[in-house]
DNA sequence: TTGAATTCCATGAAATCCCATGGCATCCCT
DNA sequence: AGGGATGCCATGGGATTTCATGGAATTCAA
């Protein structure tokens, strides 16, 4: 059904730390919670990561079990598996939208990426991310601009969606 | 339900060696026991290790289980199965969360992790662990980090998860 | 019989729950 | 076509509960 993110947008955060998530984002967060039924309210977990990420990646149940089940698949004790927990377990926040279509975050969420009166909702997938408007912009949208200049003015960005891959 | 930890945090440890376990991890601990049920306090097993290991590794109830079954299928009188015994039955410590929500940890674990006045808790999968925040810090922080510093600016951790099994 | 461990009580801060409102679309009826 | 009626959406506020933490009182054990 609703299998993908798609879109983004700007949303109030109040004092407490509630900001609305897209509506259209809410569709997908239900369809990808196999404990959701109509009328409840749809889980995810919000990983921050460490002190180098300036954003939050949300990932619905679904999602994150299959991330579960991979860690799972490296060898105990492997650096890469450490690595792994210690971003998807340790540095995660489980959490759940609200009745009325929000999400809460904690203090220590916003101050990590120095969250205030605003937040920035961007698709990537089959993960959604919250930013900072200024920072996005400073980062993200910058980086991208800079990799366009450096192309020819007709250049199409479909092309890339043919180049052979390693999969 | 509930059936991963997830998430980390600090909490002071008080001169009773008591310390509040992170509150989203009291509901694993309380779905991974059998025996618990609302009101009552669940029951939980840390493994402490021999000298080597400077963390407390807890384990839920049902997660103990799992590995004592394993223990048990392992050939009487193998050097495996007499390692592990002595690691999770001799060197750990069956206990509760008591009830606000803490765990009082003995003076001879405290001292063993070098424990004073702040624990760091961070999850890993199907059990948590405990850590003198300095510690984790000097080494998982500092492991990872020179880890990553090998590695392109933009690495994407998650790449790590389509590698081939067994690497 | 004294330090250690367990029980019980206390409190400020943070997180939840419950309810409320104005703005837009959309649907529908006549 | 006009004009509610309906319903979702974004946002706000107050009341209530849970957390994290501290301390006193009480029981244990050797």
């Amino acid at each position: 059904m609703v299998r993908r993110f798609r879109g983004e947008g700007h949303h109030k955060v109040d004092a407490k730390g509630r900001v609305s998530i897209p509506a259209s984002f809410r569709r997908v967060l239900e369809a990808g919670d196999p404990e959701w039924t109509d009328g409840l309210n749809p889980n995810l977990v919000i990983v921050y990561g460490d002190h180098r990420r300036d954003y939050l990646e949300c990932y619905t149940i679904d999602a994150i079990n299959e991330v579960d089940g991979k860690i799972e698949d490296l060898p105990r004790g492997s650096i890469e598996r450490r690595m792994l927990q210690r971003l998807f377990h340790g540095q995660s926040f489980p959490t759940s939208v609200d009745d009325t279509g929000r999400l809460v975050l904690p203090a220590k969420l916003r101050q990590k990426i120095d969250l205030n009166a605003e937040a920035f909702f961007i698709a990537a997938g089959d993960t959604f991310q919250v930013w900072k408007p200024e920072t996005y912009e400073a980062e993200e949208a910058a980086k991208t601009e800079a990799w366009l200049d450096d192309l020819p003015d007709d250049f199409d960005p479909l092309i890339l969606l043919d180049q052979p891959k390693g999969e």
